[in-house]
DNA sequence: AAGCCTTCTTAACATAGGTCAATGCACGAT
DNA sequence: ATCGTGCATTGACCTATGTTAAGAAGGCTT
């Protein structure tokens, strides 16, 4: 479990001055949570966007029947936050929970609009992360129109490794939109089809 | 079908010069398609976004069992575009097809880039765009994650009256990752249980 | 007007995945 | 060491949705 600074997060992708990075960004703006703790409730306003320094954050919504629903894990290096909230100042429908002790470095929409205007490659660089984003987005609903649970979870397995291996499973389920049980079944298959070959 | 061109889509949003606009902006960016044609093919390379001025467009992926997936829908004043070919210069697991007689405007990244430079307030704006439609995106997930045929149905309906005027039935199924027949027995089931009320 | 697509509907049947309930296991707290 | 809690597994059963196949209603095309 590395750490990965914000910091350098910026500097190791756009060619920026250390010194007028540093006048944008202020040490308070670090905060930490313990696992289990959170971030944001389903409910509150969300005008921040987190960055994942170290440990790992899951956002989820809460339907009416009482289930959860994974909309995404965050680990190192990732941006977290609520749109409906950041954009529309609407109470979010999601929480973010910490999964392990956090640390994420908090950024307003304001900070975000100066950085854009004072450095045009940063600019360059957040559209390209935003666009990243929307392809990621896409290829997970293309995944849940057309795919089966062995195939969602096969899937998962090959783009998230790590993650695989730092939330309990029926986390994993609740990603992929299928239930607990049905990955238990779908993992004993695979298994036995291995053993076979 | 009300027409939406694409100068007009910037000027109502952001405090900007026609004039300065219009160095931007040629006419031959615009182009005519036919219902029934093609935009782009899967396989292509698409480095192009799509401003749709008239017309409806269908973004869909077709499975290994020939199972098309829809993607989505892109009526007057939408933008479609495939970001695994406009980042990462890979070929496209999208078709882009046009659904109606269709009048596009054509931009490419460079243009894009070049605005945002020129003009931090379309820097702005289009980031808010990105954003929404991230927000849009990650709305759906949670509906395919958590609501039952119906739910989505009904979900479409609200969100989309229009498009589901001028689209067939099961394109729609397609969107809502059901299969036609079942959105069929849906709308029956919907149609009955209004009657008795 | 006839014939041909395409779409939608319906019904019978099949199945992936959900639900419920019981069991076992691991691990942290006492 | 023991208890309790949360997680994973398993099996029996159930249900929503997929599949297949057929027929009916429009609307193009010739």
């Amino acid at each position: 479990m590395q750490e990965y600074r914000f910091s350098e997060f910026l500097t190791s992708n756009i060619e920026v001055d250390e010194k007028v990075l540093s006048q944008f960004l202020s040490q308070n703006q670090r905060k930490t949570f313990n696992k289990g703790d959170f971030l944001v409730f389903a409910g509150d306003l969300c005008e921040s966007i987190f960055f994942v320094e170290k440990g790992l954050l899951r956002q989820y919504s809460i339907d009416e029947k009482g289930k959860e629903h994974v909309l995404q894990f965050a680990p190192e290096g990732w941006l977290v936050n609520d749109r409906e909230s950041l954009y529309y100042n609407k109470p979010s429908k999601y929480n973010i929970e910490a999964l392990e002790n956090t640390e994420v470095f908090i950024l307003d929409k304001k900070i975000i609009e100066k950085l854009e205007e004072e450095l045009p490659e940063f600019a360059t660089f957040n559209n390209e992360l935003l666009n990243n984003h929307i392809r990621h987005l896409q290829n997970r609903i293309n995944l849940l129109l057309s795919a089966t649970a062995e195939e969602r979870y096969l899937t998962f397995i090959k783009m998230y490794p790590d993650i695989l291996l730092r939330v309990p499973q029926w986390m994993v389920a609740s990603y992929l939109g299928i239930a607990p049980e049905s990955l238990s079944r779908v993992r004993k298959e695979l298994a036995t089809r291995n053993f076979k070959k």
